[in-house]
RNA sequence: GGCGGCGUAGCCAAGUGGCUAAGGCAGAGGAUUGCAAAUCCUCGAUCCCCCGGUUCGAAUCCGGGCGCCGCCUCCA
């Protein structure tokens, strides 16, 4: 059974699609004001684990990502460079897509933009001014949070600790009834770009592309929608009012939300400018390594970003590659006289552990501790001589595994071409070797070193590979 | 000030009432190797921030501390 935590009730629950056989997901994606950074990418890897995952759970997933590519600093940027607003959320639009084929994130079925949504934002809107919860002043339409009874839900705050903490900080602004109110919709400004609506020309607030985007590719009701935790409050929070309010139905059945990246123990966000963007990472760190280390930690739990987290990740992705390198040695390519399951009887236990924690709200901390069993015990039949029929029963096995949590994908399946020159090295090596001339065995495998690759000897004499 | 979360070996990180507290990285020793590499084996928390309490039994529940973090209307 696959329970899935919901920030709203505060606890795992059995996941029940609310059409059968089909689940529907929305996450919120970013606010295209600037290039994507890591913390962006963990909602792409948590994104396509929920979808992954489902799928494979025999669900019809259809995944939905949203992109705001229209807010202040948007708009202040496109001023400072003297170009549309559209070029900046482009430009970042084409960053993130670069960087989620970068982490072997398949595409999302929607990218939903607000402002290629005004018309069902502005029917959206109308809709909470008919329902009597919003009202316009002055050109901007406000959500009026006192009449609608169910808002602090999701973030267990409540209205009076909202309306005392609004006095302090937020200037009150007479175009609102009351300060905890939010806008839907915002009058235009001199010189911004604006849209016709009922209530003169104007602009989107943050909230409400949600709401009128989900309603149009998922439904009122469906079944999961994420985000990062600093999303809970305000954005969820009216989210839930503004929808619910619109359609009088209960909205979202999990409320997931991912713990944010940490850079040096601090929380890293586009405001501060402390942060390190996805083309600093790509550069460093594959693909693979950057998946297994947001994997290795809880979706929920805060994770810190550190080039020394990464390496480390690294040397444990490499044990998974040097694995599936042994096996195709050995048994030949994947796909190859593929036997039915044979998998010895430890990797079948563990393969079972594997998706028990994944059930498990997708715990893939612990799925990943699992698979290092499966690695482990692989290894030990190797050594030992096993049967090649079990081998590659184990190495279905390990192949199911990895690409549930979507990791080493193109390992094992391709050969790595090497150089001629490189493999005449090997052979002067082998040839020295036998002549026990260690000297110059030694000397020549420096060369090979020298040359980017490593060479090892193997029960099937040596191997070179290139160094990463 | 309000709301929420976290504190488990050198580091990272699962585990939230009951077998010997997963797994990874780092480290030590051993096997294997001409030497390496790869791989395997062995070793590490008598204990889960501290102090009380509940319980036959708690890292896990409750109370009180201490420390760290997030949100409180830009932010994944």
């Amino acid at each position: 059974m696959l329970r899935i935590y919901d920030t709203q009730t505060g606890g795992k629950k059995e996941f029940v699609p609310v059409n059968e056989g089909k689940v529907g997901m929305y996450f919120c994606g970013m606010t295209v004001q600037s290039e994507p950074h890591v913390g962006h990418m963990r909602v792409a890897v948590v994104s396509d684990i929920f979808r992954r995952y489902l799928r494979y759970k025999g669900y019809d997933v259809t995944l939905v990502i949203n992109f705001t590519d229209i807010d202040d600093k948007i708009i202040e940027k496109a001023r400072e460079r003297g170009v549309d607003y559209q070029k900046i959320a482009q430009e970042n639009i084409d960053k993130f897509m670069e960087f989620l084929a970068f982490l072997g994130a398949e595409k999302a079925d929607y990218y939903p933009r607000a402002t290629a949504h005004i018309d069902d934002i502005v029917a959206f809107v109308e809709r909470l001014v008919e329902n009597g919860v919003a009202y316009e002043s002055g050109g901007d339409v406000y959500f009026e949070v006192g009449k609608w009874p169910g808002y602090g839900k999701l973030s267990k705050r409540r209205l009076e600790d909202l309306v005392a903490g609004a006095s302090e900080r937020v200037e009150l602004d007479d175009r609102k009834r009351n300060p905890e109110d939010f806008v839907l919709w915002k009058a235009a400004k001199e010189g911004e770009p604006s849209w016709d609506s009922p209530w003169g020309k104007g602009r989107p607030g943050w909230h409400i592309e949600c709401s009128a985007m989900t309603t149009k590719y998922l439904g009122e009701h469906f079944d999961i929608h994420g985000g990062g935790t600093e999303l809970i409050f305000p954005h969820h929070e009216n989210e839930i009012a503004q929808t619910e309010a619109a359609t009088g139905k209960p909205y979202v059945n999990h409320w997931v939300h991912h713990g944010l990246v940490n850079l040096v123990g601090e929380k890293m966000s586009k405001s501060t400018g402390h942060f390190k963007t996805m083309a600093e990472i790509s550069k460093q760190f594959s693909p693979d390594v950057v998946r297994f280390y947001l994997l290795s930690t809880h979706y929920r739990s805060e994770i810190e970003f550190s080039d020394e987290r990464l390496a480390e990740a690294a040397t444990a992705v490499e044990r998974f590659e040097n694995l599936f390198r042994t096996l195709e040695r050995l048994v030949g390519r994947e796909g190859e006289g593929v036997v039915a399951a044979q998998a010895s009887p430890a990797v079948v236990d563990a393969r079972k552990r594997f998706f028990d924690a994944m059930d498990d709200d997708l715990n893939t901390a612990q799925a990943i501790g699992h698979l290092f069993d499966v690695v482990r015990v692989i290894n030990q039949e190797v050594g030992s001589g096993a049967d090649e029929a079990v081998l590659r029963s184990d190495r279905a096995v390990l192949r199911e595994l990895s690409e549930v949590l979507g990791l080493l994908e193109g390992i094992g399946t391709a050969g790595e071409e090497v150089p001629p020159e490189v493999l005449e090295l090997v052979r002067v090596r082998t040839e020295a070797r036998e002549a026990r001339n260690w000297a110059l065995a030694d000397e020549t495998r420096d060369r090979i070193t020298a040359l980017g690759y490593s060479v090892e000897d193997t029960s099937d004499g040596p191997v070179a590979r290139k160094d990463k």
